[in-house]
DNA sequence: TAAGAAAATTGGTATATACAAATAAAATAT
DNA sequence: ATATTTTATTTGTATATACCAATTTTCTTA
């Protein structure tokens, strides 16, 4: 597994093992990882090397280290980057605001040529859509529309579908969301808009959010469209220095 | 300057010396660093530790270093972290297509009510109000509105606003922009909107970016608020793993 | 003078060691 | 059985050393 020959450093080595046991789903977030002397005694190298390793994975934020407790494995990256734009839950949750969801649409429906071609898959390929309103203290805030091919995640119910599709996918599945790309724009509300987030017929601005998300192996795992009420809703974003 | 007996690491000791220097100015973005030898030395510590406290402050984006040649100063990390949300001119020079800009009003103006309670200064103050127009090809893309408080920049002029304003007020006024809010929401196009970027009378859609920089000491730099044809422009977020 | 070789400088990798500080587990005393 | 103390484990900090690799500078040679 460590090659001490090899050109590749050690400390590099030793990172793309541990990363492979993360990403082979070996170690689950949370779990606690052998101590440094451990892997220091298996691969014979010094412990400094191996720290040197797990350094760079606390940076790259696959794990986190707790002085006395251990190593431990972070959640995956995806979700934290997502959080640098304020989710909507959390951001409702901080104004001390109850959030809520209220499904829609619940459906398998077949891709037309737009879907097929934006999941980079067959016409009429079985799709999962779900049509969801976000809600602020009873209030519509935005409308939201997810496209999942079928056959990437069998048995999903309107159930899984409020807590997390994201971790039934990953947990049941066995899929990784790898990235995902994130587009901002502004349109006038069409006519499901209008009726389901209760704004005026005369041309009501919504910020029209689209996401695409990517497996690892480069096939594109979701798409969702969130509609927001443009006088009820902004995109923040801190940078700091 | 270090203190051995001190409780606070080493190499945190050394890494506040090296921030400071970089933060009062003695050195420059693209500098070369002391080596860490002559750190070393000076601090009468190991190189080990100097490493350390360097390493640190390479993953936080404040130096870089390149095999052979020496340790860096880095661009501050404003831009870099602005570089997120795609900017106007990367994009569209990442397009193969031009941008320019055509500044429309360049005067100092005396603070009402709501620009006195953004930029936090009393009423009437001197207020630079710049505005321009974002084109691609000679295309109308965006409405650049900059407000700035005159007493912090002085001698601004139409030409250094065309190259950049945070280089003026970073080399020649020694302000640094600390940190950076930024918005993004969705509105109809308003009198001024529709006619500087040749839009539809009937409620076209802009897209409505307002960025508030503030100093280290906390007072607000400037506001910018960006309006951009929605029918042209979008912003793209790219979110790794 | 110009080209090439050698030496010096700089960051990169790796080891071995020592002790500190936080936490968890085990042993002991009450 | 329950506190308390002790011990072991784990990460954190720091040093000293050695050699590698890329780059720059200096010296030598043609």
């Amino acid at each position: 597994m460590i090659d001490k020959s090899s050109p590749i450093p050690l400390y590099h080595q030793i990172e793309e093992v541990i990363k492979q046991g993360i990403e082979h789903g070996e170690y689950q977030p949370g779990d606690v990882l052998p101590a440094e002397r451990v892997y220091a005694e298996q691969y014979q190298v010094s412990r400094m090397t191996v720290r040197q390793a797990i350094t760079n994975l606390v940076n790259e934020r696959y794990l986190y280290r707790i002085k006395g407790k251990g190593t431990f494995i972070a959640e995956p990256k995806l979700e934290q980057n997502l959080k640098g734009l304020t989710s909507f839950t959390e951001d409702m949750s901080a104004r001390g605001m109850k959030a809520s969801s209220k499904i829609s649409k619940f459906d398998i429906i077949p891709a037309n040529r737009s879907l097929a071609e934006q999941l980079n898959v067959d016409m009429h390929t079985p799709i999962y859509e779900i049509k969801r309103v976000r809600l602020a203290e009873e209030i519509p805030m935005a409308l939201e529309r997810t496209y999942i091919p079928a056959n990437l995640i069998k048995g999903l119910s309107e159930e899984r579908v409020l807590s997390s599709i994201y971790k039934y996918a990953e947990e049941q599945m066995g899929l990784k969301i790898k990235s995902a790309t994130q587009t901002l724009e502004a349109t006038i509300a069409n006519k499901e808009e209008i009726k389901l987030l209760e704004v005026d017929q005369g041309g009501a601005p919504v910020l029209l959010m689209k996401r695409t998300s990517k497996l690892e192996n480069g096939q594109t795992f979701e798409i969702v469209k969130s509609s927001y009420r443009a006088d009820r809703y902004k995109f923040m974003i801190d940078l700091e220095r």
